[in-house]
Order: structure tokens, then C-alpha cells, then sequence
DNA sequence: AAAATATTGATATAAAAATATTGAATTGGA
DNA sequence: TCCAATTCAATATTTTTATATCAATATTTT
């Protein structure tokens, strides 16, 4: 909990855990251990108990861990007993799929508006929420007291909404463009390049399936 | 070309150094070095000469790369200079998303079909794409040469796509929902984790932002 | 009650990735 | 023509991550 450091490679691995727990959950079962987490995920034991150990959970030798606690723990770990008031600006067809996830709109994050800089679309609703204008978010941060700023735009436009969302002083973002923004110090970016992983599947089918193509 | 195995590290980068590549080419720039890709992108020198190298570049001293030819090269090494047929299964918001990035669809992969397992889908159109049965796969397989299949249903249902998947042969599968799906050796499988991507983002917010929230 | 077994959690080792160093090659200018 | 600056590319080092080992402990079986 005041570690400084955690691995981001062990925060990404948390939501895979919390999952399968709480499939074991649904399925009322109480306890489960590291070694059978690592067997469901293909992972090694090792692995999963160093990870669930800097999470804060303890264990019973022999018993393994209380899925119910873990699922708090877990959840609690990386702040997904709360959510974060969050915009997305880009009100595109990226925008409406992430608004899907529903359940990530529960915990976690919580997208209160969207933005976007066509005029045609202010007013209009997306899945219950209005679309504003690019320019109205100083009044949309005020509003919602929102937290985090995803970036769904086309990727010519990314580094002019990083800017936005940061002069709002919203400094925690979530980029799903293909562009590197860049930004201060003290703001945070997650990038999710989608490009990047069909990088690896394309690669990989093509290594295996080594047919010349004309 | 031929080495073994190439970092998967190493292969997500390289889009990212495709994308600044034609950032420069759009910009009539002919020559770019390793160096100025890397202060581009907030990495070390180093690292993107040995990624180059490791995607057949070659450049010459004090000069550095020939943009074009690099673009080139990249996507080749990529498979990027053809697509791979592919189906959509799970038609989808994310589905639609996924259409969206239409780049995508023309470079690497090409979404040929969507398939669901809702009758009310059946013979409907997405972004001109036909949403089939999943009881269709044998057909949509052959007709559309299909070699990848994505996985882009809710979580419920994703392990019985890919088991429907390779059932058809289509082995090189694309995963974007949470549960690690099981597959036998032969499968390769890529797993987009977006949840997993959302808990750097509340960890990292909640980290900085050591409120309590009641 | 003792032995066997499964598990935790700490520590140690191995593997992989990122970063630093170095020398040779090329260019532009003094 | 030589010198300084820049860059590539190979190699070495450091750091990080993944995996293995082992003692302690709780549980079940004999």
C-alpha cells in the first residue's frame, strides 16, 4: 500500500486475478490459492503470489486466500471501489464502445460527457450522455468535478486535446490515439495503441504462415 | 527477417515509429536518425537503432535513415503491406469501434464479416459489413479466405467464439474481452485487456491523489 | 499423534529488457 | 586536407522482470 513502486506489469495483472476471482465467487466458492490462480492464467505461482502480496493480501498456508476478501482488497488496491469522473473527448464510434464497457463505468472510471469539435454534434446524446463542445470543458470539469480525460480523437487532433484537458487542469489521461502526446511532468498519460497490438497479430500470423504474397 | 524471436516489445514499438515515419514523409522530410525518432517518442536512442536493425534497417552514419524506404520496410516486416482476412465475432458496439479505425482495416487486417449470436442481428449491416450467424463461420471462412479472427463478444461468451474459431481453423485470434481464453498450442492469441490498461489509470490517478473518498 | 501434503511467503537465481559505452563511418566546414 | 560533429551499430552494463528454491505452517490422512 506505501510501496513506492509498483510494477505496472503487476497492475495489469490485478484485473486478470480479479476476474477469475470473482468467477470462483459467482460459482460460491470461498477460498482459493495462488497456484490455482496461476494454473487458470497460465502463469507461475510465483508470480501470482508476489503480485497479491504487493496488492496487500495474506494467506493461509495450506488454505490459500478468501476470494471475497481478495475481491476487496484487490479492488481497493487499485481504486476500483470509486470511481473517477472522467470525459472523453472525441464523441466517435471509439467513444461509444468505451461507453459499452459498462462495467468499467461502474468501477473505476465513470464517463460523466463527452466533447467533440464538430458543431453538428453539440447537444446531440450518446448512450444518455450530451456532447459538448471542445470549448465548453473548463464548465464540464467544474460540473462533474471530473478527474480523468480520455483522448478518442482522430490521431491528427490528439495532441490539441491532450493540451485542452491539460490547461483544465486535468492531468491524469488515457490516450487511445496512435500519437505520442507530449506533456508536463506532473500529468500522467496512459496509452492504449490499438495499432500496436494488431502489430503483434499480423507479425506473428505471418511469421508462422511464411506464404509469399504477391 | 530471420531471426528467431523478435520481442514483443520490440514489435508494439515499431508502429509507433511508423506513425512519426510518415509524420515526416506527409512533411517532405527525406532523412530522419534513430536519435530524432527517440527524442520524438521520449525513448532512448539505443533502443530504436536496435528495434531498426531488428526490422532489417540499415542506415548510414551522420546521415541516418531514408524515410520512405523505412516506412516501407517497417511494414513489411509488419505484414503490413497486405491484409489478413478477418472476421469480426460479437457485431457489437466494440465491433464497431474496431470498423472504425479504418486504417487498420486496410493495413494489416481487413474485417471482411461480423457474426453474432442475436437472430435480430442476422443479414443487418455494420459500416456495409453483413452480421452473420455464428453457425456460419464453416461458410464465411471459406467464402472470405478468413485468417484471423476477432474476439469481440461479452466476456460470457468469448471462450465459446474461440472455441468456434479454431474449430474452422482460424488460429491466429484476437482477444479484447477480460477472461484469458484457453487454446491449444497451434493458437496464437493477442489479448487487448482494456481494464487492464484502465487500472494503470485509476492506480496511477489514485496514487498521486491520496484523498480519502468516504 | 505422526506423517504426508499443499500452500504461503521470503529469498535466490535466471532471463529479458532497457540503458550506457565505445569505435567506426560519414559529412560539413575550418 | 584536416578537424569537429553526428550518427550508426556492436558490445557491455545495469535494471527490471520472471522463475526457481526452500523453510515455515496449516490441514488432512493414516
Amino acid at each position: 500500500m506505501m510501496n513506492d513502486s509498483v510494477s505496472l506489469y503487476t497492475i495489469r495483472r490485478l484485473p486478470l486475478y480479479l476476474e477469475f476471482l470473482k468467477e470462483l465467487k459467482a460459482a460460491d466458492v470461498e477460498f482459493t490459492s495462488a497456484s490455482e490462480i496461476a494454473r487458470n492464467l497460465k502463469i507461475y505461482p510465483t508470480q501470482v503470489r508476489k503480485d497479491l502480496t504487493i496488492a496487500g493480501l495474506t494467506g493461509k498456508p495450506r488454505v490459500g486466500h478468501k476470494v471475497d476478501e481478495s475481491i476487496i482488497l484487490i479492488e481497493e488496491f487499485l481504486g476500483w471501489d470509486h470511481s473517477l469522473n472522467t470525459v472523453v473527448v472525441g464523441a466517435g464510434n471509439l467513444a461509444r464502445a468505451l461507453l459499452r464497457y459498462h462495467d468499467m463505468n461502474v468501477t473505476g472510471l465513470s464517463i460523466k460527457a463527452l466533447t467533440d469539435n464538430d458543431p453538428a454534434k453539440f447537444g446531440t446524446h450518446v448512450k444518455g450522455l450530451k456532447v459538448y463542445s471542445n470549448d465548453d470543458l473548463a464548465k464540464i470539469r467544474d460540473e462533474f468535478d471530473i478527474q480523468v480525460g480520455i483522448i478518442a480523437t482522430p490521431a491528427s487532433e490528439a495532441q490539441n486535446a491532450a493540451d485542452m484537458l491539460i490547461e483544465n487542469k486535468i492531468t491524469t489521461l488515457w490516450n487511445f490515439t496512435t500519437v505520442r502526446i507530449k506533456v508536463p511532468e506532473n500529468v500522467f498519460v496512459e496509452q492504449t495503441c490499438l495499432y500496436c497490438n494488431m502489430a503483434v497479430v499480423t507479425y506473428h500470423h505471418n511469421k508462422r504462415n511464411l506464404i509469399e504474397y504477391k
